[in-house]
RNA sequence: GGGCGCUUAGCUCAGUUGGUUAGAGCGCUUCGUUUACACCGAAGAAGUCGGGGGUUCGAGUCCCUCAGCGCCCACCA
């Protein structure tokens, strides 16, 4: 037997239990029943070379929440682990690391050795963030651990292309893209952030050919350089003479076209719009249908290009200045103003996109994307909370083309092959030596990668081990449950869903639950430059993984942002502490009762009132509980629990066990009983938030139960450990739940007394450890306040042998009058009581009670009592009566001590 | 321009079929180590549930409207 030291000590259990479940397979779906219904999440990939934050810890709490409910629900529990390899920020993060270790770049490396490079990197620091997942609790299963760029997925991504190829939904065209000139790469449209800054707008003359000129504003004049017209609303009196004129773009004198479009708002600006196809979105629109030339002023480098004649070579923000500068010399400018620009920026980098044409690979979404709104439509896939239907209604509804090749090394090559003699592509499943087409062997791959997302989203079955029928996937596809942060819902859960529909013509999970940000206490985005971020690595070093999981849990709703404040999280570890303490309690008295009578003395289970409200309140408990959990709202189930277990059964139940425990035979056998048994319960509706500490806490009450052989042992026997332990379900039988509904109505009054004769006392001054005598007129409520006396007299700390209960009217002298309905209760103090402030407080007391009476006395003379239902109006009914039997006896008494 | 969320006690937040006198934690006040727990217990003070209007017997909860804060999408030079 090892003594329960007073305080849990998280540190010495965390890492040992999570080693012992690992080691006994329960992570696994094949430790449960081979017919048991399988219950799968695929985990949000986190980059490989990340570090554990609270966006992490906040799904990893949230899955493995749902797995292991599910879990000891008996279901198959599969939580599919692995990595993502994160094209960009692992390439640039190693980038750095080569840099600052051997100052070398990249490209002075080459290609294949940077790629040996950022394996070596992988292998290295890979297993950090897992073992920081490890850490939160997550029960994974980590011998189906995956990661983006292995063997079988990267042979998923290439049938996913080439399937794609095929079909014509990926072809390759020079487009205007976001490139971002640090990076040299294109971008994705979702990959760009706009901000608003400060700015100028630049007002200036177009000189025409034909002389005379047309007023135009800007707000990027280094764009000029590449206008290929200048266009106006073709009803716009002002200016709809000059289309088909020539304008002359400034220094450079090029001629363009002056067209009408449509698009020009009249009211913008000076009214009419220079067109630079190669800078700017709109205007490459225009341009296509007006076919227009492209000209590209700028390099890859956001340098002026050749095309910017004199300007060439220069970066794009200083031809800005000095093309403006060398206009005004030239007579064309009108004026400046200030303006807020809406700037892309790059939302890794921060810097400025640019919009530049070039040859990309896309994948035409929209046959996918029909079937991904279709999808939740039918009700088949839901979105919780569902007010995220209409951001992704809205998203679908008008997709972009996705761009997906990326000018970057690290990640998954773009599987097209270039022939030298016939320009044909191969396209391919394995990788070719000749072109397929001709039968030249000079064929050479496309240098670039594809996007990190394009293989995100086959995880849910690429995981399982797609394109290949295995078992896995025969078994555990379609998934069930997607959770992650709203921020990546058009990023990963459309693209899967779109993917799911296009490549297993199913759904990949049927349920989307979006989680929110974690803020810091005050609210603000944790960011290192703000300097407030909230390691969880470091809260669980200070208070424990349970109290961090608990924190996130309760503290958030389904797509709201939270704040996560220590302060919580401290009161949690106390939450930790005191499950760990009145574990304590219960098992040393089982310990104690092993030497005692009881032992191997079977007893009938005979509840007391106290017993009985216990157990009607935990079987409420556990109703609400499933039907939060089953209805998505976690936070809400498990703050019920909290409630239930640190305000009812502990500072209730375990305070009047202690009496109860001193009466021995039946009565403590039943009590002890019925401790464990409300432990037991809370302990399983508590481990899928708070893993460790019921996991360990559980442990001892079963060694304890098992050598005291004292008490009702768990319906199912005791399994081996917790975390494969049955889930609770509302025990009581309807007979049950009947004969214990008076006595836990009886005992919700006692409490009530309890509390105002505390209160009463407390207001009185008198010492805490004083016990005083009572009389208690309680008519009907005699008898069963009779039983109830050690109870009491222990509870509300009166005097047992001091303790009158009657049912016959008395009226003391010198005594402080409680009244609670049908009862009243006097507290003769003789020597302590005020008779002016007894008045007073009686008064007050009265006053009150007018006061409600009044209320209910209107309420239900009105319409209330047709149109409210029968059982709303009963219970009004019933206050008021009390409440009037009260006033009765405030006022007799009122008038006694006058 | 379109859409969404939030506004409840000093602070941080719960409150999902509308139904007691609106809850918790922290903080604050007073008391207390009685056979688990001071990472504790008992008692208490503290809220016109953002403003206005409406529906209803009844609204923090539903509808309309206004205001403040925040987010997403689109990107008019």
């Amino acid at each position: 037997m090892t003594e329960m030291p007073k305080t849990y000590d998280f540190a010495s259990v965390e890492e040992r239990l999570y080693q012992w479940w690992e080691e006994n397979g329960w992570f696994k779906p094949e430790t449960r029943p081979p017919d048991a219904q399988p219950f799968v999440i695929s985990i949000p990939p986190p980059n490989v070379t990340g570090e554990l934050h609270q966006g992490h810890a906040m799904f990893v709490s949230l899955e493995d929440l749902m797995i292991r409910r599910a879990r000891m629900q008996g279901r198959a529990a599969l939580w599919v682990p692995g990595t993502d390899h994160a094209g960009i920020a692992t390439q640039l993060q190693v980038e750095k690391m080569l840099l600052r270790t051997e100052e070398v770049t990249r490209e002075e490396i080459g290609r294949e050795e940077f790629i040996r490079r950022t394996w070596q990197w992988k292998e290295k620091y890979g297993n950090y963030i897992t073992q920081q997942l490890r850490r939160m609790g997550a029960s994974c299963d980590w011998d189906r651990e995956r990661f983006t760029m292995d063997e079988g997925l990267s042979r998923a991504v290439r049938e996913a292309f080439v399937r794609l190829y095929r079909l014509g939904l990926i072809y390759q065209g020079e487009y205007l893209v976001n490139w971002s000139p640090g990076l040299q790469t294109a971008v994705s449209d979702l990959e760009v952030e706009y901000n608003e800054e400060p700015g100028y707008l630049y007002y200036f003359n177009y000189p025409l050919q034909e002389g005379g000129h047309i007023p135009v504003a800007t707000t990027r004049p280094e764009t000029i350089l590449g206008d290929t017209a200048v266009a106006v609303h073709p009803e716009d009196e002002r200016y709809a003479h000059l289309i088909g004129q020539t304008a002359l773009v400034p220094i450079l004198r090029r001629e363009i076209p002056v067209i009408g479009d449509t698009y020009v708002d009249r009211a913008f600006g000076t009214g009419a719009l220079k067109i630079t196809p190669g800078h700017d979105p709109n205007d490459f629109e225009i341009g296509r249908r007006h076919h227009l030339p492209i000209v590209n002023v700028m390099t890859k480098k956001a340098t002026m290009s050749e095309a910017a004649g004199p300007y060439a070579g220069l970066d794009r923000f200083v031809c800005r200045e000095r093309l403006w500068a060398d206009m005004q010399a030239a007579g064309l400018t009108i004026r400046v103003v200030d303006y807020t620009l809406n700037v892309p920026r790059s939302q890794r980098g921060g810097e400025v996109v640019e919009p530049l044409v070039s040859r990309q690979w896309f994948v035409n979404t929209e046959p996918m994307a029909k079937l991904a709104l279709a999808a939740v439509h039918s009700g088949r896939i839901r979105i919780i909370p569902d007010r995220f239907v209409k951001v992704w209604d809205n998203w679908l509804q008008n997709i972009r083309p996705w761009c997906i090749s990326r000018q970057l090394w690290w990640g998954h090559r773009i599987p097209v092959w270039y022939c030298a003699a016939c320009g044909h592509k191969t396209v391919p499943l394995a990788d070719p030596t000749t072109c397929e087409a001709c039968g030249s062997p000079h064929i050479e791959q496309d240098p670039d990668v594809l996007d990190t997302w394009f293989s995100s989203a086959l995880w849910p079955f690429s995981t399982l081990g797609w394109p290949d029928q295995t078992p896995d996937l025969a078994r555990f596809y379609p998934t069930d449950v997607m959770e992650t942060g709203y921020d990546i819902l058009f990023f990963w859960v459309a693209r899967m869903v779109m993917a799911a529909g296009l490549f297993t013509n199913d759904i990949p999970f049927h349920t989307v639950y979006l989680h929110g940000l974690v803020r810091d206490g005050d609210g603000q985005k944790m960011s290192k430059s703000a300097g407030n971020v909230v390691d969880p690595l470091k809260v669980m070093d200070e208070y424990g993984t349970d109290a961090l999981r608990f924190t996130l849990l309760t503290g958030s709703t389904p797509g709201n942002d939270m704040n996560l404040a220590l302060p919580k999280v401290a009161n949690n570890r106390n939450f930790a502490n005191k499950l760990w303490n009145v574990a304590r309690f219960i098992v040393n008295n089982l310990d104690k009762a092993a030497s005692t009578a009881i032992r191997n003395t079977q007893y009938a289970l005979r509840p007391t009132p106290a017993d009985q409200w216990i157990l009607a309140r935990l079987d409420e408990v556990i109703t609400t509980a499933n039907r939060l959990f089953d209805t998505y709202q976690f936070g809400e189930a498990g703050r019920q629990v909290h409630d239930f277990f640190w305000a009812d059964f502990a500072d209730w139940y375990v305070e009047l066990a202690k009496v109860q425990l001193a009466q021995a035979g039946a009565t403590a056998y039943t009590t002890l009983s019925v401790l464990r048994y409300v432990l037991d319960q809370c302990l399983r509706l508590l481990h899928p938030y708070m893993p460790f500490v019921t996991e360990e806490t559980w442990q001892q009450l079963k060694r304890a139960f098992q050598s005291a052989a004292v008490g009702i042992a768990p319906a199912g026997g005791w399994p081996d450990a917790l975390i494969i332990a049955d889930w609770p379900a509302a025990g009581l039988t309807a007979a049950e739940r009947e004969t214990y509904a008076p006595a836990a109505v009886a005992f919700e009054r006692l409490r009530e007394l309890v509390r105002a004769i505390r209160a009463t006392r407390a207001e009185q001054g008198v010492e805490a450890g004083r016990s005083i005598p009572a009389i208690l007129v309680a008519g009907e409520t005699a008898a069963f306040l009779e039983t109830q006396r050690p109870i009491l007299a222990f509870l509300a700390r009166l005097d047992e042998k001091a303790l009158v209960i009657t049912g016959q009217a008395t009226t003391p002298d010198k005594a402080l009058t409680i009244s609670l309905g049908d009862v009243i209760c006097y507290l003769p103090l003789a020597g302590l009581m005020d008779v002016e402030k007894e008045k007073a407080r009686l008064s007050k007391e009265l006053a009150d009670l007018d006061r409600q009476i009044e209320r209910l006395t209107t309420l239900l003379a009105g319409d209330f009592t047709q149109k409210a239902p029968p059982a709303v109006v009963e219970r009004e009914r019933e206050k008021l009566s009390r409440l009037q039997a009260s006033q009765a006896q405030v006022s007799g008494r009122l008038a006694e001590i006058s």
